[in-house]
Order: structure tokens, then sequence, then C-alpha cells
DNA sequence: TCTCACATTGAGACCGGTCTCAAATTAAAA
DNA sequence: TTTTAATTTGAGACCGGTCTCAATGTGAGA
């Protein structure tokens, strides 16, 4: 009696129409909620639908409509907790706003980048949010925006493009820890970063191509500088682009016989490897190492000793970018805004004086 | 000279024949890559294209093929590092073979969870996978299924459904690390989890909602059962939802005079809030209390001391769940599989005799 | 030179919705 | 009761691609 309808062929408001004994232009009109049609025939065409089962299609609305209710975003890498926590502010701004995301890993490749924003563009997106992997050449970037698509740069941007963007005070950040760590008496202290340079070493914040990591650096020379420390360049490593990187890295500076006494760490992978490497050489924090980590890892306060952290408002830097790409959508034409949410710093116990 | 482009309306196939002087149907082929046309008439298509900055919709092409290159995704809690590292294994499969990932987050509600796959279908997703919050009722999962677009269930879902699954064998997990403590001594075993039950109470597994979860109770309390040791529903904990939560629940237990010598985690999350509470009360670790927790994740290896997990392969399980979608897309219809991947129990020093 | 198979092209239907416009119906105003 | 305005409805174009089918052109074989 009640067989399975058949599936393959879906209902369609033609369908619809048809059994209700409308239009399909009514139909449709009810079906999409659009339009005005009397009680009577609008009950109809609800029990049609209902019988038939109908589930509309969306692409095809997208189609005519020109919206297709989905948001792009293109992060470097969704496994690194700092981005999934972001993605968490971004999916949920959607889901209330009534948003479906796309989501594009770009394992920080500017070519995979580039594809991956041409990919959301040709699926007719209605907004990108990309964290972009270098901002050295923002051709693409650019050409979305031209696009006439809204786009709103994540964490990271140049001053030099017009474009929305959603950042922390990194260089604040990184300012307050560095004048912390000398008014300590630290004098070498090193930076670690993933970011990567064609030389593999680090001569100017300009080489740098991430936007917040570049603040972070210049604000830590700047203090540096001020405070009378020259050639801070030096102690800037760069590349530490994987676990592996980053141990072979610290374990060379730490063994060095003029080896830092104290580290900040650019990201809270470093941050771990850096600890785990203290431990292998026998080194003790704080006593034979101060170190500070930026994002506030969940792990950062269970270690012995917990590690200060500078704590950045990351699923707050995902729901703002979010909520300013939302408005554009809804029409904001005022020029592009660029949002910088304050950090704090965690104060634990893996910072001390600078050992004698 | 060069003036921009007159972005809005953008170019369509139309347009780049009338510029190319051949019929829409031509140039569609050449753009489109299918059919058979001349090198003559593909060169001058291309070139028109070139010069018009055409871009395909996508949406269009998706419109006439029924595919639309997208696989939808539905997970508990991208934040949630297990997600995200499964989100990784999924997106790298998804890019290498030419899909687009759309992810919603339910939030582990099953009505998010509803929606979402309805939302997914009616963007004619070309498949789903999906981390089911409650296996309960599984009537959406069943239609979708029905829907005739495949269905891949991850890290969850129920034997009795007929549906592709890929899982870790978290039964054989437990019940290793399970015999393992009671070989060390241990007699009062505490088992603590997110899942919830509607009292907030653990009766039987068949209150467990969450396959996975239900998978290990069964074999934690089996091989306690084996041990002769009874009565160890007691001891399992139900409704870790939060950090907040498990930080009362861990409280309440550790505090109380019978207070077990063992604790297994459900997750790492779980496990870090365990681990946190101990440092408050003074317990120490192994001494007082044994530790395992389930998935490895970063900071277990840091602590002091490291702590035994069953290291769950996370990365694989998108992979594979990804993989076997992808197969069905292409046509694989041998009936439903399930995909068993292997665990390890990462030995490190949170595990020690039961104090006497 | 004529026939036939095959390669190339164009016209137009189609996917499943939205939306414009005019016709038909109904209610309000004169 | 007639005029005018407002409300409902249907017919059909449209979005930007794909794809079928028939028409045309070309070279090989008879």
């Amino acid at each position: 009696m009640d067989q399975n309808p058949p599936r393959s062929p879906s209902v369609t408001v033609a369908d619809v129409a048809c059994k209700a004994g409308v239009s399909k232009a009514t139909a449709a009109r009810v079906l999409g909620g659009y339009g005005t049609v009397s009680d009577h025939v609008r009950d109809a065409v609800t029990a049609a639908a209902r019988a038939l089962d109908y589930q509309p299609n969306e692409l095809a609305r997208s189609m005519t409509t020109g919206r297709s209710g989905t948001i792009g975003v293109v992060v470097g890498d969704i496994e690194n907790p700092f981005f999934s926590l972001a993605m968490r502010g971004i999916t949920d701004v959607a889901r209330q706003t009534g948003f479906t995301v796309i989501l594009i890993n770009s394992g920080e490749d500017a070519a995979t980048e580039k594809s991956a924003i041409r990919t959301l563009l040709a699926k007719r997106v209605d907004g990108l949010i990309v964290s972009p992997a270098k901002e050295s050449d923002a051709d693409h970037l650019r050409e979305a925006a031209r696009s006439g698509r809204p786009l709103v740069l994540l964490d990271r941007g140049s001053e030099t493009l017009d474009i929305d963007t959603v950042i922390a005070d990194d260089r604040h950040a990184a300012e307050g820890i560095t004048r912390r760590l000398i008014a300590l008496g630290h004098r070498r202290i090193a930076y670690i970063t993933a970011c990567d340079t064609p030389e593999h070493r680090f001569r100017t914040p300009a080489d740098i191509n991430t936007g917040s990591v570049r603040r972070r650096i210049e604000g830590f020379l700047d203090v540096c500088l001020e405070a009378g420390l020259e050639d801070m360049e030096d102690w800037v490593h760069v590349g530490a682009v994987t676990p592996e990187h980053t141990h072979r890295i610290a374990t060379v500076m730490l063994k060095s016989s003029r080896r830092p006494t104290a580290v900040i760490a650019s990201d809270s992978v470093i941050g771990l490897e850096v600890f785990k490497v203290c431990r292998e050489l026998g080194l003790t924090i704080p006593n034979d190492l101060s170190l500070v980590s930026f994002h506030d890892a969940d792990w950062t306060s269970v270690t012995t000793p917990p590690v200060t952290v500078v704590r950045q408002p990351v699923y707050g830097l995902g729901e703002a970018a979010a909520k300013l790409l939302v408005e554009r959508l809804n029409g904001n034409t005022a020029k592009a805004t660029r949002v910088v949410l304050k950090t704090e710093v965690v104060e634990r116990a893996s910072v001390a004086a600078a050992p004698t």
C-alpha cells in the first residue's frame, strides 16, 4: 500500500503544483515563501508537498537568486588548534545567520590557496574568509575582492591591502612580553616562528610574509632596540614549520654555548616542542630558560611548570570575521575596516629572572 | 585604455561564444571540455574566454549534471582536536579527488544534526560523512541513505544500521587497558565520558547513545566481570560534557572516601581536566591515582608524569571515511561495509600499581 | 563521380527553481 | 450599479550551464 516513493527523479515544484491542481508559479510561491497566495491554495500546496515529500533544490534556487547561502573559508591547517577554534567561531555565526560553510585547507601553500579561492568563487560562495599564507603576492585576494563578493582576511593581511581584516594586537602583545623579559634581566632572547624565508634565515621583518608574525617580530625588535639590545635579528629563528623542524631548531639553539636565556614561541605547537627539547636536554624551566608561548592552548596550564602565554581571542577572531562578512553580505558598503582584538598575557610559572 | 571590465553581470558561455563567433553549444564544448571541437575553433574560444576573463559557474553546471562536486560533513565539534584531526584527513582526500567540503557543526545536538543533514541534502551534496550525536533515533540517517546519496558514518554508528561505517576498535582498546589496570591490583576503576543519559546516571551500556563510547564501556565492564569485579556500573560517570562539568564530577569523585585508584578518561579533554583536579586536590599521579586517557593529544607526553593513552588513528579515520565515500561516488555499490582501524596503547608514566 | 561514414557545428530543450507581467477575480469606493 | 483598486493566479521568460539531435562539411572507398 504505502510503497516507497521513487526517489531517483526528485520531486519538483512542478510535481507538487500538478498534484495540488495549481500552476507551477503558484506552487513555487508557497514553497519558496514569497509573493501572496490565498490560504486555501496554500494549504493545498503544503499538503501536496508533504504527500510527495518535496525537498527543495537549493542549487536551482541559488541559480536564479544569485545567492548561494554559502561562505567559503580558506585556512592554513584545520588541524592546528588555532584554526579549529577560529573555525568554530565562524561556523557558529554562520549557522545563526543561516549560512553554510565550505572549508578548504591551503596547507599554508600559496598556489593551493589561489586555486582554493578560484574554486570557491566558481561555486559562487556569497563571501570569503581567508587566512592568507603569503602576503607578498596578493593578486588573487585583490581579484577576489574585485569579483564583487565580500572578502575578510583572518589573523593576517598587510596594511597595504584595502580589504576588511580581523586581527589580534600581536605587536602590542609581543612588546609587552619582551619588556617583561628584559626587565627580568634577559638579554639573549630567542623568537621562534613557523614562517619561513627563502634563505631560511631571518634578516628583517620585511622577509616575513605573515602579517601577524611580522607584527610580533617588529614589536619584539623595537623593544629590544629601545632597551639598547642590538643585532637581535640573529635571535629570530624561522622555518619551524613542523614539530620535527622545531625540534631540530630548538635542539641546536639550546645546545649552543651562547644559548638564549628566554624563548618566545610563536604558537602553541612550537611552544610544546621547545618544552620537550628542554626536558630532553635536562634544562629546567624557568631556572635555565624562561619560556613564553603565543596561544593559550589547553595543555599550557598543566605542565610543570605551567607556561606563561599570550592569550589570543581566537574564537572571537573567527566570530568577528564572520560577523563582518555577514554585514557586508547584508549590504554594508562602508570602506574596508580593520578590526583589532585585544590579547592578554597569562602569567604562569615558566618565566623567571635570567640566570646570572 | 585598459579599463576594468564590468564584473557585475558575469560573463557566460554565451558571451564567449558571441565574441568567438561560434554558437553557444560549441563554446560550451570547449569550456566544458566535452564533445569534439576542431583545433581552430578551440583556439578561438579559448582566446575569447581569456579576453573576457570567463569564470565558469559551477552552480549552473551542477544543476544539469546533478553532481555538485561537494561532500557534506557533520561533526560534533570542530574545536575538539579529535574532530579537527579527522577533518584534516577528510579534506586531504577530498582535495586529492577533486571534491570540496561543506562543514557543519552539530554541537552534538540531535536536532541540529537533523537540520544540518537536511540543509546539506538540499544543497545537493554528492555524499555525506556524519558523526552522529545520538544513535537511538537514526531516522534522518536512514532517510539520507535512502535519498540515493552515499553516507558514511564516522567514529560512531550502531551495528543495526546498514550504513558504511568507519570506526576504531574501541572495545579492544578498553579491554586492554582495563586488564592492565586490574593486573596492577586496581579494583576501584572509574570511567568518565562526555556522553550523557536522560537521568545523568549510568545503568547499562544500552543507555549510551554514542557507539564508540558504548563499545568502550562494554569492553571495560566485560573485563571487570571476567575478573570477578561486580557492580562496576557504579563507577561509570556520564555527563562530562564541558570542562566545567568534568571538573565537578572529578572533584566529587576524587574527594570521596571510597575514591577510585584508577581513572579512564574517554577523551583528551576529560583527561586533561582530571589531571588538573588531581593537582588541585594534591593527589599525585600515579602513586595516589593511575590515569589513562583516550586520544593521544599532543600535551599528554609533556606533563609530569606523562600520561598513558590509547592512540586512535584519528587522521586515518577521516581519511578512510572520505576514501570510502569517494569510492561510492565512483559507483561502488557493494553492500555496506564496516571499516575498523586499530588502536594502540602508548604506555607512559601515569599508571602504576594500586596503592595498598 | 557518387556514396557513406565520420567529424564538426548549431538550434534548442532541459535542469528546478525565481520572477515579471498580464489576466481574472474580488473587494471597496463612488 | 458602476468604477476603481487590490488581491490571486497562470503563462512563460530566465539563470548558465549540459546535452540531444539534426544539419553541414570532409575524406575514403567504390
